[in-house]
DNA sequence: ACCTGAACACCGTTCAAGT
DNA sequence: ACCTGAACACCGTTCAAGT
């Protein structure tokens, strides 16, 4: 429980460490005092290095949205699109207390800015008015939370152990009541969550290619 | 702040008090002393109606799903996803804490169930396979759930007066650096909610029926 | 049967004291 | 400059005691 590691605190190596603890063990049990014993360290030390809690949950959020990486804008707006709402899925959907957390948080940093203008300048660049690229930048933020959301977050969405067990059984459960539900529960167990995802894309950045203005 | 109610003390009337207090002051300033407090009555007498926090918490969600309302299937499938991702979408956006609430506890609940079930049946019913009924749910899904979080949960979607003047101070700090935010600016500061989740259930709904198996 | 007060094991955070 | 111990105002929850 106790690390051993003596190298000095900085804010970067406490949100590492909260990033850490927050996967291991929830969110929930994340604090202070928690938190200073994986350090190595009494909680009140962290004081010295971050603001109080509230910075080293502002801290996580940034992490997230660093690990969507850098956008290329190689292709055209579709295959933007497709990277960077793939790539913002993935860093959501990695850790189950992403989407709570940025639920809570403001998610209007510099880092999702950033996204927001490259994808609206694309579109914008291949002829979109501003009406029609704010409509499509909400329909893809949708897709991309909402599907983190429920890979993350739903007992169908969790690949492990204990999630399939408690899938399985709810199943049971369910399946007797609700049968339309029980014709598609291999697939609740078993898709692929990419291809779903993907799938999704699809249909919204083709529906936004139709509405491109004359 | 102390209610003078005397009404004998429910589970039910002890969810409505938080369901209020959490839109009132936020679901973190909820605890099981304020609750006692609104509700004139010591903290401790709670667990006589009520399990425990938890507890209360699962009822809020149960609240949540009770107010989607039951989902009239008169008309064909696209009436009655439209009619239903439309009524969930208001119901969990109506409340800031719906979206982090849901998205830390389970939402298979035999309410999300239900509608899951009606859904599914409506799509095999019209010619659907399973696999296409499957993925037709998740993506509607991920827009009901990826909107509400906006609408609910960013400053450009909240439209009280706070909102709105943090959301000025956001555009022009960021609109400098970021021309092409700056560009839909005002579609961002005045969409209607209700017309931008309809655009995206437009591009998703005729996705799915241009999806449908020969 | 329902409510209460005191208590327990936890929180985040402040602050004076140490080195 | 950084770390610490004690303290404060809070948590959820248990339990024996009241009515």
């Amino acid at each position: 429980m106790t690390t051993t590691e003596r190298r000095p605190l900085t804010r970067e190596r406490i949100i590492e460490a909260a990033v850490a603890f927050a996967d291991e063990h929830g969110i929930d049990a994340l604090s202070m005092r928690k938190l200073g014993q994986v350090l190595g360290v009494e909680a009140m030390s962290l004081y010295n290095h971050v603001a109080g809690k509230d910075d080293i949950l502002d801290g996580m959020v940034q992490h997230l949205f660093a690990g969507i990486g850098p956008i290329d804008t190689a292709g055209d707006w579709k295959v933007t699109a497709r990277a960077a709402a793939t790539a913002a899925k993935n860093a959501f959907a990695a850790h189950e207390w992403a989407v709570p957390l940025i639920s809570t948080r403001e998610t209007t940093s510099e880092a999702s800015f950033g996204i927001m203008d490259v994808m609206i300048g694309m579109l914008l660049a291949d002829g979109y008015d501003p009406e029609t690229a704010h409509h499509a930048w909400h329909v893809i933020a949708s897709h991309v939370l909402g599907y983190a959301f429920q890979e993350a977050n739903s007992v169908f969405g969790r690949r492990d152990d204990q999630a399939r067990e408690e899938a399985e059984q709810l199943l049971r459960e369910y399946g007797r009541i609700f049968p339309n539900l029980a014709a598609v529960a291999t697939y609740l167990m078993e898709c692929s969550h990419d291809e779903e995802f993907q799938y999704g894309l699809d249909i919204i950045l083709s529906g936004i290619e139709a509405r491109k203005p004359a």
